[in-house]
DNA sequence: CTGAAAGCGCTAACAA
DNA sequence: TTGTTAGCGCTTTCAG
């Protein structure tokens, strides 16, 4: 019976007949090995089924092949398809994935990143509260090689990988407003989040151009969930006049609103105007399609994965990583209009 | 300039004027140590900062505190949730969870158990195609600890957390029945897949007992995707006489059914009834909302890292493996009665 | 082209 | 209560 969990490089390299040495060296694809001496090892290999361990070769290589994604929760649909992105591409160059959802509380995300260190994952891709400026300073201090995702904490020298959330928000504003809609409520995201905070400003922005002004009267506060998005019609439902369109900081808000009218017999588009942001795939199957700004998702995860790996390989070369860091890559968003806008 | 990167058990041994021994003793918290060495020595990795390397500890314990999750696709909305619940409780107990999305390919299911297995996680949570016995076959042999997520490999003795599919699905469709629908038709979902087969089998069963037969008439092929319940859609669509209600073997297909039925102006559940199976969060928001069966998706995960967990204690013990393995875990789904189903 | 030996950071007998 | 020492499985000088 073989238990193929035992197997170490010793019992190749007796069974070869060879050194630990040369059994290394197979499986490396080092030069310098007898092509004759290789195929008996490789041979070996084959039959007795024998894997190297991973976490010896991290130990003395100091580097584990695997890197740490931090994220709110792997459960909001915005996230899964980042995900996907990082992975496919991850697994390219032979990384893993460890991952982790803190919901947004600050010590979730010191813990989680503690234990990623401790794990010694060779780099993290973060998508942290604001509040935790603390987390990603001690990261710079020891040189770890890190990027952020979707959001970007001022002050911090690591490249973000993410959309203009500012620029989306004020191109969605300017669409509704371009199309005749004059009263406009925004429902805002988690705006202890760079994205609820950036993309209030870009509809403020918008607002301002257009001479408006009282622009807090404009705003309902939300958290970026389908709940708050609920929450926040309601209570504009409640108010002396109806806004003619609302626009929700994120899909799943808007999906609440949506909730909220019907159960106030409001019909979209036609009573009131809905857009959300994100454009995820839900968006486009609820009843009206709901207008949105998409976000390259996929996209997002494979870009902050080769950024990722460009830092992980510049600080093997030793070089100074402050020096060598990469660009912010800044998507930009695209308008997708659907049902939810159309006036008439 | 301290880089907490740089930092060993030897370095705080140093500095608290002790043995690396004594360390070790105080971070894993054993006995036998003078309180007053413990507080110098807490002292000393406090003001350092010092982490103590998981690799290394790996290596010697033999155990590395991370567990596998290979699924078809986490950006699959039943996933997700699943994820969350194994990652919440799976933190309870310090451990991380490494994760793998392999789209049902036997190929890539292998590939990421390889890897997975080489970095010597501690168990695995496995959702495999029905093709890949093998997998299994071979950690079974070497007593690796595993527990099947939502999927049976019959012929595994590894136990499976998952709901009852067929069960489900019978009842899916004597709800149907019972409610006046003489005519429905099945979209099944991928039948190479346990989940597939099992719910197409409910159907029929449920058939048979109304005596129906020549039941490959009401059964149309699908693969779980959106736009495979779509096109099942478009075919039923095409065939001489409608059925009075659609049952799709998952909530996305289900939605692909909806969007076929609005292209075509047939108004669900006026002139079509339709039902779909798992209660994503989705299909309370799409107009109808969706008839559905309910999954715990959340539960499904906590108890799928409860159980192997389970499995891997008894290992430590040296407990024979095929003596201690839990038993399945099978859930009963819940009928959600929404407006897709309404007959009038 | 090959092997002996040192060492990655840690834990665990065993001694003291 | 503490320290010495021998590994865990691997890579990498350095010699041959």
């Amino acid at each position: 019976m073989v238990y193929g969990d035992k197997l170490t490089i010793k019992d190749i390299a007796k069974k070869a007949d060879v050194s630990i040495t040369t059994v290394s060296r197979v499986i490396n694809d080092k030069p310098d090995v007898n092509s004759e001496t290789r195929a008996k090892v490789l041979e070996v290999i084959e039959k007795l089924d024998y894997k190297p361990n991973n976490v010896a070769r991290g130990l003395v290589l100091n580097q584990t092949f695997s890197i740490g994604l931090i994220i709110p929760d792997i459960n909001n649909p915005f996230f899964p398809e980042v995900a996907r992105g990082i992975e496919d591409i991850a697994n390219e160059s032979d990384y893993s994935v460890i991952f982790s959802s803190t919901d947004n509380k600050v010590e979730r995300e010191k813990k989680a990143v503690d234990l990623m260190l401790q794990k010694k994952v060779d780099g993290l891709i973060l998508s942290l509260s604001m509040q935790n400026k603390d987390t990603l300073r001690a990261l710079e201090k020891q040189e770890f090689p890190v990027v952020q995702l979707d959001r970007n904490i001022p002050g911090s020298y690591y490249p973000t990988v993410m959309i203009n959330h500012k620029d989306s928000a004020y191109r969605a504003t300017n669409y509704l407003l371009n199309n005749g809609f004059k009263k406009i409520t925004h429902i805002s995201g988690a705006v202890d989040t760079f994205p609820g905070q950036e993309r209030k400003k870009g509809f403020v922005a918008a607002l301002k151009e257009w001479g408006y002004d009282d622009l807090e009267n404009f705003i309902v506060k939300g958290n970026f969930s389908r709940e708050s998005g609920y929450k926040a019609m309601i209570k504009i439902l409640n108010s002396s006049d109806l806004p003619e369109a609302i626009f929700a900081a994120n899909d799943m808000m808007a999906l609440g609103v949506y909730q909220a009218c019907k159960e106030n017999n409001l019909k979209v588009p036609n009573d009131i105007a809905v857009m959300g942001h994100d454009n995820i795939e839900l968006s486009n199957l609820v009843d009206p399609s709901l207008t949105t700004m998409k976000q390259p998702k996929y996209k997002l995860g494979e870009i902050a994965f080769s950024k990722l790996l460009e830092i992980i390989k510049s600080k093997e070369n030793k070089e100074e990583i402050r020096e060598v860091l990469p660009e912010n890559k800044i998507f930009s968003t695209q308008l997708i209009i659907r049902d939810s806008t159309k006036n008439n």
